[in-house]
DNA sequence: AATGAATGAGTTTTCATTCAT
DNA sequence: GATGAATGAAAACTCATTCAT
């Protein structure tokens, strides 16, 4: 259901759908969670705090949540689904370096995610978010399989590393590029340097 | 059995001197701790699970800790040094994949640590674990440098690249691919692909 | 019970206003730590006895006080002001026997009070507390001394001896005498004891 | 055993009676547990602080004591018994006064008792110190009573005040000065107030 | 929808005491 | 006599969750 393929090749700034009142206030306890991980960690995120952070009691939590479980849920679940929205109709070589580029404009945008958007094993240990992290992981190789097939038929990369391999050499550096960034609270300009692993990357992979 | 020994024929980086009693049992302690943060996440690690997994009660772990806190300091700084230790004498592009395999083989040796060895963040919200973080991977990222410029004057890499994102080229697959394989408990022969990474950055990175 | 209507025709000092079912808790927790320190001693205070002798548990405590501190604070407090309430409009050596009568009457008629309301040093070492103790010493002193200048004025009261010792001679034997009807859980008649005092430093304090 | 009267009139400042190595070590846990006490108070008093303080381990202390219990009964003891020792061979008015200035002296030189002196029911509440304390505040009243019978055969003192009433009006001030004085953390002379009320007490209690 | 009081189980930490060395 | 590790109980406080209002 919220998978949008844009045909016109744009990126929808915001869906214009309208969220229901009930919604916004799932968004905003949504909202305030990922801050709590973000600025104090998962081992520090409660329930008090959550509803807090959103302008509610804790009581009022679970008109919107069956629980801690299940805001974790949706939680990885919108996260998994940020990234996935913005895809414009770039193939071959052009559709990867989308992908990678809309992933740094990401948390560019939203710069807490730096921190926990491949921290993959931080949600591991949460019953039923186990699952999505998975998805999460092999959507993503799917999709850039795609991309290398594309590229490497026109001749854009080269044809002799397997997918599995390719998809490490392409985006570990650019997840850790992040993950530095984050780390060290933006320190440094990160979408010149992911462009500078892009280039290098399109350079030294491309068909000899 | 760790114990490597130098091929320089220098002092083994760890003399035989046989730990204390006292000390035997903060070791223990640290690896009931690491086991449970592996299996359970850190939002689960408890003083009483820890104490138990090294057979001794709550009460106790207080005579070889001041607290959780310190606990957890000492695993990150027990983290950190580990893969610093096994260093041989190889320089060049010998140097970066010998540091590579060391990592690799680490985690073979002890399967739980592919889970956090790379989740940083993990540890960024505890008080004085974070410096620890930033530390190890600044170490990481000179230590690499002195081998890129040794490689790089031999011929062995391209000397076009500056060594920040040198080194997230060459670190952020192997990161990756550690994770992925402490993410799927191990399903694949984690060696085997890390070899295919390791030899695949060195024909692309290979001085044109 | 306890509001004793002012002779002057003033508003009484506690308008009739319903305690809110919050502030009930309050007081019925102060109550049960107040019974708890005077039957076991202070060292023997709990949360949880404070808790369950007002018939809740541990956790709801803290709906109501942020901490065993706070609860103590408040207790202190309450105490402090119990006997400044109950003034009513004599003068002069009136005023003196009424001040004296009214922290006589208030033991007699919480008994308890008489082990603890003497005994500030035990509230000494709550941080938060001692600055409360203090002031009550000291209100204590700034009440009788205006009776004091009156009774002097009023050739009831010989006018060669400073204030301050006055305070010790007057109320210091008021208070060893409630202390010891405390120790020996009332074992003789206090008011009548505390009369013969009264009369007695009546007379050898009157004018020569 | 310990109530040693002097016929010289002197205060022999020290026993010359040796103390055994064991038992310095007692008073010098003793010594701890005070200080603790009066800073800290009753309710902070651990076996684990009393130890260090006296500069050995929690285990050690029950080399010496049975247990927190005796070792607060002792102290206790010891501090009943210190005012006792004092005592010189005057009589009559001469005999209060000297009473009177012995403890005052006491707590000059041991400034951290003026807290707990009079602070008796901080340890009603100790099983086996309870008793102790009655015994003290009984003793008390017998020897002044002694006092008061030849002060009056003497002339010095009214004989139409009954020996508890005396008894309250006369060290019900010292008392309180001392505890006031105590509480201020010695913020007046104490040694000048003291004599200023016993100076008042004889002038008004003398006999008509 | 939201609140606020409540609960029961859990958290980290401390305590008095014991005991092998 | 003394130490240091250990224990079991209890301390203060927090947490996820429920429910009457």
């Amino acid at each position: 259901m919220p998978t949008i393929i844009c045909k016109t090749g744009k990126i929808p700034p915001k869906p214009p759908q309208k969220l229901t009142r009930g919604a916004q206030r799932r968004e905003a306890i949504l909202d305030s969670a990922l801050r709590i991980i973000c600025s104090e960690g998962i081992q520090n995120l409660t329930t008090r705090k959550a509803a807090e952070g959103a302008g509610i009691t804790e009581g009022a939590l679970y008109r919107h949540f069956s629980g801690k479980g299940e805001m974790l849920r949706c939680l990885v679940e919108r996260l998994a689904e940020g990234s996935r929205i913005e895809k414009d109709g770039s193939t071959g070589w052009a559709g990867i370096e989308a992908f990678l580029r809309v992933r740094v404009k990401r948390v560019i945008r939203e710069p807490e995610l730096a921190k926990i958007l491949f921290s993959e094993f931080m949600f591991t240990n949460e019953p039923a978010c186990e699952d999505l992290m998975f998805q999460l992981m092999h959507r993503n190789l799917e999709e850039l399989s795609v991309y290398f097939e594309q590229a490497q038929k026109a001749g854009e990369l080269r044809d002799d590393i397997p997918p599995k391999t390719l998809f490490r050499l392409i985006f570990g550096p650019i997840r850790l590029v992040i993950q530095q960034w984050g780390l060290t609270e933006g320190s440094f300009p990160l979408e010149e340097e992911a462009d500078r692993i892009i280039q290098t990357l399109k350079s030294i992979l491309k068909s000899p």
